[in-house]
DNA sequence: CCATAATATAGCTATCTAGCAATATAGATA
DNA sequence: TATCTATATTGCTAGATAGCTATATTATGG
């Protein structure tokens, strides 16, 4: 289960790097869903599921509710923000002449939200 | 190695979460390396370096030169662009306040993009 | 309490991974 | 040509992964 002593990125980028997952997030997008849910699109099965389940929580990535018998799934971004960042180091390298552009932006947002706002 | 089938979001999501190649891609946006530059820094044997290299271009992110029997790696960000874009549908859960102003500098960009600019 | 529904866990297989040491290959140089 | 240096390839091991079926668990509802 990759290695207990993966850093949070190494779970992250982990997660991410699997198709059905991704399509799973892409479905918790539009709301939370019961695992049930989010067995049907796929061809896979309930047990399968599940385990990419436990793997995006344990990526941080997903947590559960609970209703009835029901453990309803829902988005957790947070941990996508971290995988952002480490990929806005290299921004740079693909898209230079915008670069200056983006860090005003992000001092624009730093500025924003040290001055809180709604 | 990770089934031929795979996507490329996949090769690229799946390249990211080692600690090792990533940490080669921070070496390389510092400039080009010899495969026993990039030895060097880690406790790893060459031949495990060099397995990540193939992993790191299999995934499109760095390129391989020739000079005497010396074989460069230098980065190729490309493909974090596609990695950045996908997580960025996801802005939103983790930022919504800023989310706008995110939009506005996508379009500028776009913009900027389309008139050329240097 | 019993049956059913939703989910989790166990146990299995095949494949992939990250690491290693040993060896092969390619190019430069003595 | 012989040798040295840089890198690649081979063959190995231990552990992770993705999938399955079968079974256990948990909670509702009759």
């Amino acid at each position: 289960m990759m290695s207990t002593a993966a850093q949070p990125l190494d779970r992250i980028f982990g997660a991410l790097a699997d198709p059905t997952r991704r399509a799973i997030l892409a479905r918790l997008s539009g709301g939370e869903a019961t695992v049930n849910e989010l067995v049907a699109p796929f061809g896979l099965s309930q047990p399968t599921i599940s385990k990419h389940l436990k793997v995006l929580e344990y990526a941080g990535l997903v947590s559960r509710g609970r209703d009835a018998q029901f453990r309803p799934v829902r988005l957790n971004a947070a941990p996508l923000a971290d995988a952002a960042q480490w990929l806005g180091d290299y921004r740079r390298f693909w898209d230079e002449s915008l670069d200056r552009l983006e860090d005003y932006v992000e001092e624009l947002k730093a500025r924003e939200k040290s001055h809180d706002g709604q």
